[in-house]
DNA sequence: TTATGGGGTGTGATATTGTAACGTTGTTGG
DNA sequence: CCAACAACGTTACAATATCACACCCCATAA
């Protein structure tokens, strides 16, 4: 499920280069905020919001969604997570920054999501967009299937 | 908004060409199926599932959110439609057939929509998920943006 | 012929996902 | 301090989607 070696650790990362990243662009990462991106990244895999919402009521019982919703709004517009349009559910970003262009690996069987951002996608999307005579803002590239992982076990 | 030229005409051959199909592949192709088709290609775009509810009503009354959902199941699961998830609507496949790896250009201030199928792409992003040993079963590629005629109006 | 089974549909209820609106609080800069 | 604005609390609601169960139709087999 997380490919990662120690996850606390991975949580923690995550937080402090958000948190490093805020005080650079002065945003505002509130404790609300924080708590969604940790939430996010404890799942360390795409988190539908109701679910948030859920386990940020353990802590905070009068949340409702809008306070999930608003949080999620601040962490997508600046970069620290993504939405998963075809799962309807959210993600942490792992490179915040690099690029607005994330690309996922979506494994149907463990749920996993990993990025793909190869730089040779982007040109061929660019080159047809180009084509088209289309002036692209967002690009959603979400793709589903099976795992290595998943596919060894069968 | 509508790029074709004679839009009865394009309608009738989408209905026509699913018809051959469906009578080819021994699916049923029944009334409600072939009305819900007619909807979304009466559109034009993208069209949401409760919008199509309603203009279902006015020939069906009795029509329920269901109703809708099942026939888009089954239109979209032999390739007559397709989901666009970022929009969480519906749109007519110009191709149906032809390959499964249909990608869209979104315009957002007309909101039309068509279809940019680029075999680099494709090529592209098999190479990435062949390059993570991941066995793609299902690929959704948006890129909302505007287009050339809304470019020009500004 | 009747029995049987499966696909398609009708129908009511419910689950899931997401927003609008408005007031309050807190921070920030003048 | 005060004005302005962003963040948040709270209520209500809108929009999207699924479930469960009954019924009908039709094809097939007994
Ligand atoms: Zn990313
Ligand atoms: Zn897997
Ligand atoms: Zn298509
Ligand atoms: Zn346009």
């Amino acid at each position: 499920m997380t490919q990662c070696e120690d996850h606390e650790e991975c949580i923690s990362t995550a937080i402090e280069r958000a948190d490093r990243i805020c005080f650079q662009k002065q945003l505002k990462f509130t404790d609300l905020r924080k708590e969604i991106l940790r939430l996010i990244w404890e799942g360390h895999g795409p988190q539908k919001a109701y679910d948030l919402l859920n386990k940020l009521q353990k802590t905070n019982p009068s949340a409702k969604p809008a306070t999930v919703y608003r949080a999620l709004d601040f962490l997508i517009k600046n970069g620290f997570i993504h939405k998963v349009a075809s799962l309807n559910a959210f993600v942490g970003c792992s490179h915040p920054l690099k690029h607005k262009e994330c690309y996922f690996l979506i494994c149907d069987d463990c749920k996993n999501i990993s990025e793909c951002c190869d730089p040779n996608i982007t040109a061929a999307i660019q080159a047809t967009t180009a084509q088209n005579e289309f002036s692209a803002k967002n690009t959603t590239l979400e793709i589903s299937g099976h795992c290595n992982e998943c596919l060894k076990q069968i």
